[in-house]
DNA sequence: GCCGATTTGTCCGTATGTATC
DNA sequence: CGATACATACGGACAAATCGG
């Protein structure tokens, strides 16, 4: 499939930064030299500079130009304001993923399940728990829950592959976005036995509860996410915006 | 001052997505429709509603519409994403934030302090300890790093308020973006005294760090968070990108 | 201090592509 | 198929900030 034009600007520019084509602090070409270079209009080299602005490689600054900023140490590690799946994280840091699926039910939501994932009672549910090993270790506790009508067909044996990978590539399901709380919570027996922790170390760690929404606008998805504390690594680029 | 316009309008429309003037899961009007209410073109309304996107109060879907999936429940606590100094996030959360110095010096960078910091050695630094209360609460205890030369003139009544205030008032700074990483670290005993935390309770806490940069491409501060784990609370939107 | 050249920021109008209904 | 809606792309205009002469 060929992509648009801006993110394949978005993507040379990216790399070029990467591997150094440019020294931090310098700036890049100017927007019309850009546009010479690449044959396109203003604005599509102003979207493509856009996103390597929220992904923080590069600053604008009126009247001088768009300055590098980005340091190769920030490679590491997960990165929030993308939806990536275990694999894909696993894959871009080119580490060993494996997944093992704990359990594996169909069940129906009620009160209780509503308050904690808001699937509405009377919902069917696949509730799915997961371990998620990076280079042998297990580092992620996943309490998945899927909402049965907008992900038929889950399997124990997708569940260890990769659910993303069947929502989107079998059932042709668009992933939007998802609405995500980090907090710290108390660890569980469950967690220990599972995390190999030791309560008397650590005796909490890092969840990421999230809401992911499809194309159709539906909520298909929640998880909580509980990750062994001493390997959670969180990173992000935050953009100053004018107070409103 | 008068902001932009595609501001204006994204303000216009966050504010009716939050009194809830369109209803959950509903469509927003056109972007045709929305260029004839605000009399502007539709790349100007294209820029506002991107925007409501990246804060995950609405979705976009080709052929269709734009669809509200904002929930009032989102309102709650600190959102990543944007910049924001305590004194700001206080007030928007309608709270009442306070803010105590436990230490204010000057140091000179040495070897150690570049290693946690990024400051090289030889750096003339200024070392504020802040413990921030929300509520009467001691919730966020504070290690601020800030570079001399580019934050001139700091003070202890400056800390003590707001010193995002004195950097972008007084001293004209323009702070442009930050780099975060989030992190679960143990409690140490300065966090049990201020925080008033007990460690048979819990022993571990969210810690958010994070190098500052302003316009003249200058990395000015280095702080480290350190939060009460029982109100760590960090929200976040994030949208699925085409895999690159 | 002023002026002009350069560079990014905002805004407009238009055309075409693609997805939905 | 046509109508509607969002996505991409182009070109042009002017504003605002920066810098050098």
């Amino acid at each position: 499939m060929p992509k648009s034009k801006y993110e394949l600007i978005y993507k040379d520019l990216k790399d070029k930064i990467e591997t150094g084509e440019f020294s931090y602090q310098q700036f890049l070409p100017s927007e019309h030299a850009l546009v010479l270079t690449y044959g396109c209009s203003r604005n599509t080299i102003r979207r493509a500079v856009s996103r390597l602005v929220t992904d923080g490689y590069v600053q604008t600054m009126q009247g001088k130009g768009v300055r590098n900023i980005f340091r190769p140490v920030n490679q590491a590690a997960y990165t929030i304001g993308g939806i990536e799946s275990f694999k894909e994280s696993s894959i871009r840091n080119h580490r060993s993923g494996k997944t093992r699926v704990l359990q594996f039910m169909e069940l129906t939501a009620d009160e209780k399940i509503f308050l904690r994932t808001g699937f509405p009672p009377g919902s069917e549910i696949y509730y799915i728990q997961r371990l998620h090993y990076l280079d042998g270790k297990p580092l992620i506790l996943n309490h998945n829950y899927f909402l049965k009508s907008a992900t038929p067909g889950l399997t124990v044996e997708i569940a260890e592959d990769s659910i993303y990978e069947y929502l989107e590539h079998t059932l042709h399901m668009t992933i939007v976005n998802s609405q995500r709380v980090m907090t710290v919570e108390k660890i569980t027996q469950i967690d220990e036995k599972y995390l190999e922790l030791d309560v008397n170390d650590y005796n909490c760690m890092a969840v990421v509860s999230s809401h992911t929404y499809n194309s159709d606008g539906v909520m298909f998805e929640f998880t909580q996410s509980r990750h062994r504390p001493d390997y959670f690594r969180f990173q992000d680029n935050a953009v100053r915006k004018p107070v409103v």
